[in-house]
DNA sequence: AATGAATGAGAATTCATTCAT
DNA sequence: AATGAATGAATTCTCATTCAT
């Protein structure tokens, strides 16, 4: 009950002024709670921030490992991988923003590399429908696979740090983003 | 002569560490210099990074306004901001590794305002890059436009941020990036 | 059963590293016991240790009455005692060595009373075998009783304190103590 | 200035309830001085008192070496360094008070290593006057000499221990101890 | 222009203790 | 008798900034 609410008034100040610029007495004061509270449940700040990472992560993970084993073919899986990973970020678009400022910051290394480990199974799907397409003449071969795959979910990402684009509703936004990647995607892959 | 002392120092350590983990003492020891002549020097801390961020994107500024007043064709012109791009960006990886570090935070929301200015001017030139070039129906007209200038820097920006990336000379990598976009690029908005 | 449990790893814990450097939290995850658990038998810290230092005290109580009522000579009394002393003090170095960091430490005052009341006695006692050695001529009277008496005790107590001599087996410390201070208390005391 | 300020406020009460018992806080109250001063100034707490510590070796440092090199006879020797010993010692009551606590403390081993070494050069120089005085056969050599020269040390020591010998005036009570103790080891060593 | 000293606010953490059950 | 949660005071230390010179 209390370890929940120190949870979710972590995550709030987090996502909103992360992990260094929110203080232990913050986070007390936000979820109501003698500060002493947060290390006795969670051992230390940097504990916190762990458990909190392992939980969202848990919740807001990207599964594409199912669409990969379906008998679609490469590019319908490719629309659909599209489809749920723009659900996932715009549904979780503060969790992602507050990863990505946090990926981005030389602290806590330890982290990094928790949070690297997790978005790299997705890496890997992603580059293996591509594959299956290339192998099955539908895709280019010709083309930089690392920079390819970057480039899709820097694409995806990207959405968590624009502001104006962020002031749309969750659908239009989620509608716009899904077009133009699949677009993009699509006329990039397709042989010509 | 201080100054300059001082300014560099902090360069080399908010790259290295970034603003919020680099404390004034820090940057006066690396410049040998006493605590409180930064303060005497720059106002404040704040003060201090404004100047830096300010001075560094008078060097790295990428001058797109040339290119497009030129009688070159629009994938000409594109192709050659892409080239100009890639290059500024490499040549100042560091650079745009701790504006972008820096834009994430939600910290010092004034500095983001400029920061975000200095770039604007960069989008709006090649916003009406692609416009021309859709003017003279040589690009698709049924584009989100705004994505696709976004996922235009989003591409460039994000070897700033992939280790593995940053292994390669800068000369590869300017090469396999600019080949990418390029074809990524010319793939989306040429017409079939 | 439990108040035994937390006595025996108090006790433990303090002998390791002192009354102030063990935590009444260190003690419970020692004891296998609940934090709450300690306050609610003893009352707090203060309390436990008073416990403790009285049941040390009784099973580590050295009995030099009954060698002062015997029928012995007074060197046979002083060496007597000090074979006891030697025996107890070896057999429970740990206890004397806690005991005396304790007493050197400011903190406690009303627990200082209670040792050094329980090691009054046994001033009393030594004090009046070597008066009942001056009274029948065989010691010496022209000596500083009070630092006399202080003399042995420390010397007997030094042991606690030397690292190095404790590395000996209590065997070999017991003998070359109590031969040391036997010889060294009949050179000072016998008439020459 | 500040600096002795901060160090004779921090002896003083390192003096009255040792280091542990001490806080910085309480320091800079002591001292009228802001709680960042003593960090500023000295680092750590730790490093506070290691200036401390080192700072008084240095002015309560005990000279045995001029002695031993002396032309006297080994027991002329044996009593001047006591007459020196007793002086420095009941001069400096408190810090060798402090100094005993502080050692038979488990705490700071680092600490404990610097003074160990610190009063090792005492127990050479005393071993070597009366290695000097068995081997012109003045004083007997059936004894044991590690416990002999602890014996006098500890001896010595005590004082800084004994509340009701401590209320004495320092005239009286170096008398006494210089008596009691040439008294008792030239009883002890010489031959009979 | 430059310095060393000083400041006060705030950081995370640890502690003995108490509360409700 | 026993527990886990909760408390509040205290701990050391770090920070950006300012003061007097």
């Amino acid at each position: 009950m209390t370890k929940e609410k120190i949870l979710s008034a972590a995550q709030e100040l987090f996502e909103e002024r992360g992990f260094d610029g929110t203080s232990v007495r913050d986070i007390a004061t936000h979820a109501e709670v003698n500060v002493a509270l947060i290390n006795y449940h969670f051992g230390s700040k940097d504990a916190l921030i762990a458990t909190l990472i392992e939980e969202m992560a848990n919740t807001s993970f990207i599964k594409l490992a199912d669409i990969n084993k379906s008998s679609d073919s490469p590019l319908q899986k490719l629309f659909k991988a599209i489809d749920v990973m723009v659900d996932k970020i715009v549904d979780n678009k503060k969790y992602y923003q507050m990863l990505h400022r946090e990926l981005s910051t030389l602290n806590r290394p330890e982290l990094k590399e928790q949070l690297v480990k997790s978005m790299k199974r997705n890496r890997t799907e992603l580059k293996s429908i591509i594959e299956e397409g290339q192998y099955k003449k539908i895709f280019r071969t010709d083309i930089d696979m690392d920079l390819t795959v970057s480039t899709l979910f820097c694409l995806l990402h990207q959405v968590t740090n624009k502001a104006h684009i962020l002031k749309e509703t969750d659908t239009k936004l989620k509608n716009r983003l899904r077009l133009h990647t699949q677009d993009l995607m699509s006329s990039f892959l397709s042989k010509k």
